[in-house]
RNA sequence: GGGCGGUUAGCUCAGUGGUUAGAGCGCUUGCUUCACACGCAAGAGGUCACUGGUUCAAGUCCAGUACCGCCCA
């Protein structure tokens, strides 16, 4: 074995025997509860980053300790088309060769789109590869996928045939540069410095009257059917039924009284604008107002705003407000601080547009949603998520669906040219099925990305078929996934998972946070702060990376991934290999027997053995909670605290001390091996590469599995429990680690045996067969072992200068002073050094009694002499007791 | 405006009412000790943000305050 771990040779190597052996595809048992993953598909929108590494990881925890403890375990991967994400991205390239979708036309652009997704799946699936996921890739699906596209048309029109999907002009929200609908989740608000606008608008049938509004957006002028006020609003009772002309356009139009005005903004009367503000449009419905919808899908003017046709929205402001000001109608701007919709995906600022979309009626769904995790069928980890998405639940407003894209699932509707009715079918029509025309077009747009993610869980599985994986698999056990997609995801699987099949989609949510950079900022293309997981796990290994996002961490919260974190886990892979090395070292000369003879064993064995079994119980019991972090911490605790620095250190003097001792190494490589099970969830690869070293130099029978991510996972064994072992090396190592303090602190030369005597009570019978091993890893000798009891009654024989170390578990440790320094150099030593600080401390109090230096020397410098003088006489005042002893 | 979270060592963070609050990194000191310098040994470093309460016992539970961050409207 080399000195170090070189994590690039062995990785490639594992997975593909993983792969090749099967164990990634789980065994029906149909006496047996399956543990269920179905992994959040990444989007084919480039490649995998940090987060990706993240869930990767923690669901590859999981999907091993299952398979590991012997359940049925599926993991199934899979892809997600990401509508507007994807098609951005593949329109950036066409752009890059001076084409646009339109000229290439929608069957040739859905080509490249699938070359696109299909090569992105590839690399997805290889980054997936390197960071060690064991999830069955015969299983992996794509959202656009006949079964999961079946699974959408089928569960739209279910919901039509409901009632719960219907096609309504609502306001929705509209991006202009995607040129598509989205849907409220999908609007990111930002607080704008903006300007309040306070403009006239002219009474009709006046040539001096007026009524004055304000708004944010000047330009939505143009499109006011109306000026409300409150009914109860005094101020404007002898106006209220008048008309008003728009300035900029002349149009005449209403002033109007609606409960819905807010008295206290701006002047107490608004404009209303119907087809641009969500507001505006109920006021509108109830007064029975005209919508005049004012832009084009590309954000610029349309020809319903006369003069301003064709300029986009914001010079089209600009223009608007200096022919107001031109007019004298711009009374007054005041800076305003409001709320404004951005686009989730490309950040333009987005606009409420009337239009026609297609729409789910969500509360009907969202009843069951809420009750499956009230009655705790559904549990959130961490809880206080629960709040969140209850809130949200409750709170639902309808959900916009359709798309204006072209890259998705076709909404299955059909709109008859001769009867004007709508077909809609989960097979592509032929014909209307309601006057049995042929003259039919099919719905342009596409539905929304997440409506098929929502039916992932059940589409994955063969959903509408009643397949045998549908009735074995489903409902799934747990949903990990990060909790920024709480709403768009997961709550909406919650919701649709219940609709289609009746049943729960699973029982656990697990939500992780996001990945920071080293200064606490989201990690993104545009910051620049992206750190490439695979460029990562090629410089540190990918067991150091999984370690660096998986341990230290808890649910819910977000991580901040620094080089130390990383360098930790290398270093930790590194001690595993060496220890391992150790032990394989030690092997071959001696026996192979591996057989622990219990009745043998000395006391540190039985130590090592008891402390193993114990962090197994703890280890298994934070994984039940999903305290993967913390188990982690208690592994690297046991293998680098209790078997690196002193189980293998005290092995290490059996070997030395000959052969009428019990060999150790049974033990040793028993402990080993059953860490390295325990250990093989968070960090796979040095784990199988440690564990088979280990495998080729031990008689065949001595495992049964042909790999560490097949073996059993480990059970703690109540009859290892030995608490007396433990005592007893307690005290071993404190006696040691008092020496060694001792002698640091009187920096004795490393080469220098000090003398060592142990007062113990009933402990001492049990420590005196450690003597070799004090004697060895503290440099102490002679040793000399005495009854504490005697000792205390009758007073222990001290001079001055011994040393006195009382331990717990009633163990007292005296070093006589003179074996450690000699006292007659010691001691001038320290008298020279009162001397110089005698000198330094006599300087400093006549300096601080001087009072030109008082007054006229800055506070911070009299503060910093005083602090000198205050700790030279502490300094002072401990030489002085050395001295005495 | 409503809600949630955070505030613990110099830094980044764990911490499940129970001894003397931990880890990694950094720092100081000493070690080319025959598994490992990606290491070994020893050490320094804390008003657990603040105020009050519950409790035999509070970093942990409750109420409030301050600051930082996030989500929703």
């Amino acid at each position: 074995m080399p000195k170090a771990y070189e994590p690039g040779k062995v990785e490639t190597k594992w997975y593909q025997f993983w792969l090749e052996k099967g164990y990634f595809k789980p065994k029906i048992d149909p006496e047996k509860k399956p543990f269920v993953i179905i992994m959040p598909p990444p989007n084919v929108t480039g490649e995998l980053h940090l987060g990706h590494a993240l869930t990767a990881t923690l669901e590859d925890i999981m999907t091993r300790w299952h398979r590991m403890k012997g359940d049925p375990t599926l993991w199934l991967p899979g892809i997600d088309h990401a509508g507007i994400a994807a098609q951005v991205v593949v329109e950036q390239l066409l752009a890059q060769e001076g084409l646009d979708r339109h000229q290439l036309g929608r069957d040739k652009f859905l080509e490249r789109m699938r070359q696109w997704a299909e090569e992105c799946r590839q690399r997805i699936a290889k980054q997936h590869q390197r960071l060690g996921t064991s999830c069955d890739w015969s299983r992996e699906r794509f959202t656009l996928d006949e079964g999961p596209s079946r699974a959408v048309r089928t569960t739209f029109v279910r919901l039509y045939e409901k009632g719960l999907i219907y096609r309504g002009e609502r306001i929705i929200n509209w991006c202009p540069r995607c040129a598509t609908a989205l849907s409220d989740l999908e609007v990111a608000h930002k607080d704008i410095q903006g300007h309040l606008y306070y403009v006239r608008y002219p009474l009709a049938e006046s040539d001096k009257d007026f009524v004055t509004v304000a708004t944010t957006r000047p330009e939505t002028i143009l499109g006011d059917t109306a000026v409300a006020v409150n009914p109860k609003d005094e101020r404007f009772k002898t106006i209220l039924g008048k008309k008003a002309v728009l300035p900029a356009v002349n149009r005449i139009i209403p002033i109007v009284a609606d409960e819905a005005v807010d008295i206290t903004f701006g002047t107490g009367a608004v404009k209303i604008t119907p087809a641009h503000d969500p507001m505006d449009f109920e006021v509108a419905q109830r007064q029975g107002l005209p919508l005049i919808n004012i832009l084009n899908p590309d954000g610029t003017m349309n020809e319903n705003t006369g003069p301003y046709t064709g300029l986009d929205r914001f010079s089209c402001r600009q223009a608007i407000l200096s022919d107001l000001e031109k007019d004298r109608l711009l009374i007054k701007v005041e800076p305003y601080t409001h709320s404004v919709g951005h686009c989730d995906r490309c950040q333009t600022v987005i606009e409420p547009i009337a239009s026609k979309q297609w729409f789910i009626n969500t509360q009907p769904l969202a009843q069951p949603a809420i009750q499956a995790v009230l009655d705790k069928r559904i549990t959130i980890i961490p809880e206080r998520f629960t709040k969140v998405y209850l809130n949200w639940m409750e709170n639902i407003r309808d959900w916009c669906i359709s798309r204006q894209l072209w890259w998705g699932h076709r909404i299955p509707v059909w709109y008859c040219r001769n009867c004007g009715q709508q077909t809609v079918t989960i097979e592509t029509a032929k014909s209307c099925h309601h006057c049995g025309s042929t003259n039919i077009e099919q719905d342009p747009d596409v539905l929304d990305t997440w409506f098929s993610s929502a039916l992932w869980t059940h589409s994955t599985l063969g959903w509408p078929d009643d397949t045998e994986e549908l009735r074995y698999f489903y409902p799934t056990t747990v949903m990990e996934t990060g909790y920024d997609i709480l709403f768009f995801w997961v709550a909406r699987m919650i919701m649709m998972g219940l609709e289609d099949t009746g049943d729960i989609p699973f029982s656990t949510v697990y939500l992780h946070g996001l990945v920071r950079d080293e200064k606490g900022e989201k990690m993104s293309k545009i910051k620049g702060n992206v750190l490439n997981p695979i460029d990562t796990l090629e410089q540190y290994g990918t067991d150091a990376l999984r370690f660096a996002l998986s341990t230290g961490t808890s649910p819910g919260n977000d991580i901040k991934l620094t080089q130390s974190r990383l360098e930790a886990g290398r270093n930790f892979a590194n001690k595993l290999w060496n220890a391992t090395r150790f032990v394989v070292g030690s092997i071959e000369p001696r026996s192979t027997d591996m057989k622990i003879q219990w009745h043998l064993l000395p006391v540190e064995d039985r130590w090592i053995l008891s402390r193993l079994s114990r962090t197994i119980s703890t280890v298994t019991s934070l994984m039940e909670q999903f305290q993967f972090g913390e188990s982690q911490r208690y592994i690297y605790e046991f293998l680098w605290g209790d078997f690196c620095d002193w189980y293998i250190e005290m092995a290490k003097i059996r070997f030395r001390s000959g052969t009428e001792t019990l060999s150790p190494i049974p033990v040793l490589v028993h402990v080993l091996e059953t860490s390295l099970r325990l250990l093989h969830l968070y960090m796979p690869f040095v784990t199988e590469e440690l564990w088979q070293n280990l495998k080729s130099r031990l008689p065949s029978d001595w495992q049964a599995t042909e790999s560490i991510m097949v073996a059993t996972y480990p059970e703690a064994e109540a009859a290892a429990i030995d608490s007396q072992a433990e005592r007893v090396m307690e005290s071993v190592i404190e006696i040691i680690r008092s020496i060694r303090n001792a002698r640091a602190q009187y920096k004795v030369d490393s080469a220098q045996w000090v003398e060592t005597q142990i007062y113990a009570g009933e402990l001492k019978s049990a420590i005196t067969p450690y003597s070799q091993t004090i004697q060895t890893l503290a440099k102490a000798m002679p040793i000399t072992y005495h009854d504490i009891q005697q000792a205390v009654s009758q007073g222990i024989p001290s001079k001055e200068s011994d040393l006195l170390l009382v331990l717990s578990n009633a163990v007292i440790v005296r070093i006589p002073m003179e074996s450690m320094v000699n006292l007659e150099t010691e001691k001038q030593r320290l008298l020279k050094e009162i001397k110089q600080s005698q000198a330094e401390a006599a300087r400093l109090e006549a300096l601080l009694k001087d009072k030109a230096f008082l007054t006229r020397a800055p506070a911070a410098v009299v503060d910093k002499e005083r602090q000198k003088l205050h700790t030279l006489t502490d300094k002072l005042e401990r030489l002085k007791q050395k001295i005495n002893f």
